[in-house]
DNA sequence: GCATATATGTCAATAACACTGACATATATT
DNA sequence: AATATATGTCAGTGTTATTGACATATATGC
C-alpha cells in the first residue's frame, strides 16, 4: 500500500540480526495498520485512541475498577479521568459502587458503548480473523506462542509476568 | 508483569470471537511493553517515540528520503520536520543531497546516531531474541505469516489496505 | 475511635506528538 | 514558461500524556 520497501534493506546483515529487525519492523507496521481504521472513526465521536482502549478492556472485563485499568494501559489517574468522565458523560461507560469494596468504582459498558465497542473493533476483528483464516491454525498458534512471549520477559525470569 | 487479567474474561464467547479479542488484546500488550523501554531511554535525551521511529528507519534503510520516510510513518511534514530537525542538529542524523534527484535529502546515521540506535533497540531485539528462541522456528514462521497478512489488508483486495 | 492506607476524583501546569493551513525554495518534468 | 515534486518552515490548535497537589469515601489495623 504505502511502504515502498523491499525485503531485505540497503545493509542487509546476514542471519539473525535481519531476521530480528525485519519482525521489529513488521510489528511496528502491523500495529499501525491495526489502529488505523478505529482512530478514523474516533474523530466522529470526538474520542481519541486512549477512549477506545478504555472501551475494548471494559467491553472484555465488565466489572473492571479503575485501579484495574490503570496497570493494564499504564497511564496515570490524571490521564484516564479526563477519558473516563467524557465516556460516562456521554453514556458510554458507566459505573457502579464495588459490592466487596464500596470504595471501588466498577464500571461497563452501556448499550451504547457496546454498539460503539463494535463499531470501532469491526475492521480489527476482520484484520485478524483474515489472518487467521488465511495462515491457519498451526501459524496461529506460532504467532500467539511469539506474542506472548514478548509481553512479560522469559518464563525464566520470572520477572512476574 | 503488571497484567492481573485471567487468560478468560467474564462474558468469555465461545470459539473464535473469543480467540479475535485475546489476539487483539495481546498484540496490545505486546505492542505496550515492546516501547515501554525505549520511551525510558528516549527522555534522556529529551526524544520521544517519533524521534525513536525515524532512528530506526533511517538506520534499517540507509539514503531513505523524506518522502519515503512520510509514507511510512504516516505523520504530516510538519511533525516529521520538528523532529529530523532536532536530529540534524543535535548530530544523530545527517542528509545528503540525492545523486540522481537533487531535490531529495537523502538520510543517513551519524556514528552517533547508529550508536545510540542500538541503545534504543538493544531490549527490543533482546525481546524478540527471547521470544523466536524459546518459542522455535515453526512458531516463529507462523508469527511473521500472521503479522504479514495483518499489515496491508487481505491478498486478494490487493491494492488499498 | 483514631491513624493510616487504598480507591477514586479533580485542579493546574506542562510536554510530546500529532494536526491543518499557508507559504517558500530548489529542482524536475513537460 | 508552466506545472509538479521534494523539502522546509511559520503559526495556531488539539489529544494524550506527564507531574504535583489536594480532596473524599471507604477499608483496615490498633
Amino acid at each position: 500500500m504505502d511502504t515502498p520497501l523491499t525485503d531485505q534493506p540497503d545493509d542487509a546483515e546476514p542471519g539473525a540480526e535481519e531476521e530480528l529487525r525485519a519482525g521489529m519492523e513488521h510489528l511496528f507496521f502491523a500495529y499501525r495498520d491495526f489502529i488505523a481504521q478505529p482512530d478514523r472513526i474516533l474523530t466522529e465521536y470526538g474520542f481519541g485512541r486512549a477512549h477506545h482502549r478504555v472501551i475494548f478492556f471494559v467491553g472484555r472485563y465488565p466489572g473492571m475498577a479503575v485501579r484495574q485499568l490503570l496497570e493494564i494501559l499504564q497511564i496515570t489517574k490524571q490521564s484516564l479521568s479526563r477519558v473516563l468522565r467524557q465516556l460516562i458523560r456521554e453514556g458510554y461507560v458507566e459505573q457502579r459502587q464495588g459490592e466487596t469494596d464500596r470504595r471501588q468504582r466498577r464500571l461497563y459498558l452501556t448499550r451504547q458503548g457496546t454498539e460503539l465497542e463494535r463499531r470501532l473493533s469491526e475492521d480489527q476483528r476482520q484484520r485478524f480473523a483474515r489472518a487467521y483464516g488465511t495462515a491457519g491454525p498451526d501459524a496461529v498458534r506460532g504467532f500467539r506462542t511469539v506474542l506472548d512471549l514478548m509481553i512479560s520477559g522469559p518464563p525464566k525470569g520470572g520477572g512476574g509476568g
